[in-house]
RNA sequence: GGACCCGUAGCCUAGCGGAUAGGGCACUUCCCUCCUAAGGAAGGGGUCGUGGGUUCGAUUCCCACCGGGUCCGCCA
């Protein structure tokens, strides 16, 4: 069903001949700076090289010659910009109708057949998930999600890198002080168990560096699958699994594979010799075999080491192509921090050089560093925020403030909103700015329920709803919107007919700020509506219904919205 | 030394070649006999890091510089 802004955007490529394309003219449509100006706006100035006329030439005879729909009054040039003045009544219907028609799936694209797989998360099983991981967290999870909105197939993956001379530490200092202790003996979350004993490896290699020299002894036997030195892994491993599980369970990650470094770290040997053959691996002084990378303008990277032990890009080697060949992917996404910037420049030129023909189809989704009011997390001096903790703390201070305003809550219901208000107030705050700008959390400020948060759009929506039950089960079919005519209702009908393409864009450029930022200004608009025009004291029915009927589309769109940021619209606040 | 990212009001942030630079926090002043005040209305606060250049037009593109960060490991 077309929206009254796709009937613009058609109407303007006809009269251009469709020199522009429908979707080409869509992107480009954008809002006047005033009401007065009108309502929707089509810049001219693309279109000057093309027809070889001033932009203002261009709006001009465009205003003369387009062919008005229905849901327009009249359509004006000013200067470079041909301006649309929409029509109340028409946009109402047409938009309002089509929202409640579609329900959910109003913004959803339809499927493209298009494979996808986004890494996320990638946890090192010597620790527990930081503050970092809720970040990686947040962004992976809205990438999924926007990306099926989009009609695309995607995978949800997450790498486990669970071997390593990391690992090896945490293990080194559990053998030599932890006294055969178990998470259940020592009462602690079992991956707050293990990440004890890498905090207390550092502390204790600082003072005796021999240790360093036992945990590379501990890495060799690992690899020479010295069964004492498995067994112990296998069981710590365990041990943090297991704890991130209740994390991700907590906080709503889900991944529909996980792979694990483990079980593919030594499977590259045929790339190994392939790259080889192409003659841009080779050997350096030491013995450690190079990819050789300086005439693609980047640093040689180191493929494996002398003594022919994996390092961590052997593995994302034979995962990459596993990946490609096993799930028959069209594209793959990692969604992966800025300081490996370089690293995956490095991995994808090697991919391109071995002569995939996938190599092209692999995006790094950069995210900017979460910093601490001390600096950034140091997971190996323990001066994390520890995600556990994190979402603790603000479920904590969400249910403060339900409580404040519900004094008798039965507790369910208390620690059902609470969690749900919290983890709002933790994923937007993630996604609402550009994924590459470092973030500095600063616990006490950072996750605030007012302004521009999760909790201000449930908190929205919750209002909505509220007048939704109170209004029964009135009926809003067959409407004319004849009274629904004021500028705070129209300014709000123009928002949510937006909310498709913001879902496109947001999922084309893999980046959820987009929707996030309309969002906002959806609530903001609602909350004015809500303000100034009450709905159940309306003057007439059909106005009441009308309004209703705005109210309705409204919270399904903050609903649909929120949903694509993995967060949830809660029914009362 | 080299490469990349970020500098927008006291703080956070959108916009990234075009119409008066949008928001939020904090601050000032109003609004709960009225659908949830986690809200709304109004107000003050900006040389868009600095200096050049390209352009009819630059916060947006290019160059230099200055701040801040990251990376350049036989760590992951």
């Amino acid at each position: 069903m077309p929206g009254f802004r796709e009937e613009i955007a058609k109407v303007i490529s006809l009269s251009l001949k469709e020199r522009l394309k429908q979707d080409e003219v869509l992107a480009l449509l954008e809002s006047p700076p005033s009401a007065e100006m009108g309502d929707i706006a089509f810049p001219c100035f693309k279109l000057a090289a093309l027809f070889k006329k001033s932009p203002a030439e261009i709006a001009k005879h465009l205003s003369q010659d387009v062919k008005l729909p229905a849901s327009v009054e009249k359509a004006e040039a000013a200067g470079p910009y041909l301006n649309f003045f929409l029509q109340k009544e028409s946009i109402a219907k047409q938009a309002i109708s089509r929202i409640l028609k579609e329900g959910a799936s109003y913004g959803k694209l339809k499927a493209n057949g298009k494979r996808v797989m986004v890494e996320y998360s990638a946890p090192n099983t010597n620790k527990p998930l930081h503050l970092g991981h809720l970040r990686n967290d947040s962004i992976g999870m809205a990438v999924c999600k926007l990306l099926e909105a989009a009609g695309c197939k995607v995978i949800k993956a997450n790498l486990v890198n669970d071997r390593g001379i990391h690992i090896c530490k945490s293990m080194l200092a559990y053998r030599l002080f932890g006294k055969g202790k178990t998470p259940a003996r020592a009462g602690l979350k079992p991956d707050h168990f293990v990440g004890k004993y890498y905090v207390l490896y550092n502390k204790k290699a600082a003072e005796k560096p021999e240790l360093e020299m036992q945990a590379y002894e501990m890495l060799t036997l690992w690899e020479a699958k010295d069964r004492k030195t498995i067994a112990l892994w296998k069981k710590m491993n365990e041990w943090v699994l297991k704890g991130f599980k209740e994390t991700y369970k907590n906080f709503g990650s889900s991944f529909d594979h996980w792979f694990f470094e483990s079980e593919f770290y030594d499977r590259a040997k045929p790339l190994v010799e392939l790259g080889k053959q192409k003659g841009f691996f080779s050997v350096n002084d030491e013995g450690a075999l190079l990819a050789r990378l300086e005439n693609y303008g980047l640093p040689d990277k180191t493929v494996s080491r002398a003594d022919g032990t994996s390092i961590y890009i052997t593995n994302d080697l034979a995962l990459t192509r596993h990946k490609f060949e096993h799930f028959m992917l069209d594209e793959s996404i990692w969604v992966v921090g800025s300081e490996q910037n370089l690293y995956f420049k490095q991995l994808f030129k090697i991919f391109e050089l071995l002569g995939f023909a996938w190599a092209g189809k692999c995006r790094h989704l950069s995210y900017g560093m979460v910093f601490l009011p001390s600096g950034k997390l140091k997971s190996r001096e323990g001066i994390v925020v520890d995600a556990d903790n994190i979402i603790a703390e603000v479920n904590c201070l969400a249910s403060k403030e339900v409580l404040k305003r519900h004094k008798k809550i039965k507790k369910t219901e208390l620690s059902n909103r609470a969690r749900a208000v919290g983890l709002a107030a933790i994923k937007f705050y993630m996604l609402k700015t550009a994924a590459q700008k470092d973030l500095h959390f600063r616990p006490r400020e950072s996750i605030s329920f007012e302004g521009e948060t999760g909790p201000y759009i449930q908190y929205t929506y919750a209002r909505a709803k509220s007048i939704l039950r109170k209004a029964k089960k009135t009926s809003l079919q067959n409407l004319l919107f004849t009274q629904l005519q004021s500028d705070e209702a129209k300014n709000l009908i123009k928002l949510l007919a937006q909310f498709p393409e913001a879902v496109q864009k947001s999922a084309d450029s893999l980046s959820p700020h987009i929707l996030c930022q309309l969002l906002i200004e959806t609530a903001e608009a609602f909350n004015t509506f809500y303000h100034r025009h009450p709905v159940m004291q309306a003057e007439s029915v059909e106005l009441k219904k009308e309004r209703l009927a705005l109210v309705q589309a409204t919270a399904q769109v903050l609903k649909n919205g929120l949903a694509l940021l993995n967060i949830e619209a809660i029914e009362r606040m």
